[in-house]
DNA sequence: TATAATTGCAACCAATCGGTTTCATAAACT
DNA sequence: AGTTTATGAAACCGATTGGTTGCAATTATA
């Protein structure tokens, strides 16, 4: 069962599960109700969430309260990070046209 | 067929190939060289980027050379700012913490 | 013009996914 | 002790996924 983060959050639930527990650590009762599906479905995304480390669990008492690991979230930052210096590139170029054209204008 | 950038980079595969044509655009027959499959696979991946515009397609005769959008990858960048602040704000409350203890071994 | 090269598309396939219903287990009430 | 509550796990299901092979269309080359 190979899980990875990019896998994770591929579904568009599982994002929300993920914006949810951004705010507060939650039960995944808590959590169900705030979506249109069983919440065993629910705790099947709690699962994948978990095996890839994005949550971690909590119990207390018969309650399992999950908690996002946002330390995990840096590893999807540190994969951009290799193309934010792409785009941060351009648009220090667009940068320096638009100082040529300005000092074009200026020089008139 | 409902294609949004998340899907697009759950699959391994394809995120190879958007690190090969970051490097530069390439033609199918070239990206599928690198890859362990057959170039109507890496064509369906092709396929799947460019309807959810993370590459595009620049025919040159016969071939076809497919490359970046670099602008689109802010997409998932804008989707990651809102879990940014929260780990940075924990960062800055460990700078408060370390902060502290400094403080109080000066002040002995 | 015939042939080779580059590509996308359709049909098919096994595996996985996201969902459901049902059941088992453990903790908290009455 | 018996019942309710909170949860995960298992079995099942239709849809989707990532792969294959085979074919058609277009462009370049002999």
């Amino acid at each position: 069962m190979r899980r990875d983060v990019f896998q994770a959050i591929a579904d568009p639930t599982r994002r929300a599960i993920i914006a949810l527990l951004a705010l507060q650590a939650m039960t995944p009762n808590a959590l169900a109700e705030h979506f249109d599906t069983t919440r065993q479905a629910v705790s099947k995304h709690l699962r994948i969430l978990t095996e890839c480390e994005l949550v971690k669990q909590e119990h207390q008492g018969r309650e399992i309260y999950y908690q996002l690991e946002i330390e995990k979230m840096k590893e999807i930052d540190k994969w951009l990070e290799q193309y934010r210096k792409i785009w941060e590139t351009r648009f220090s170029q667009l940068d320096d046209v638009l100082a040529t054209i300005k000092k074009q204008k200026d020089e008139k």
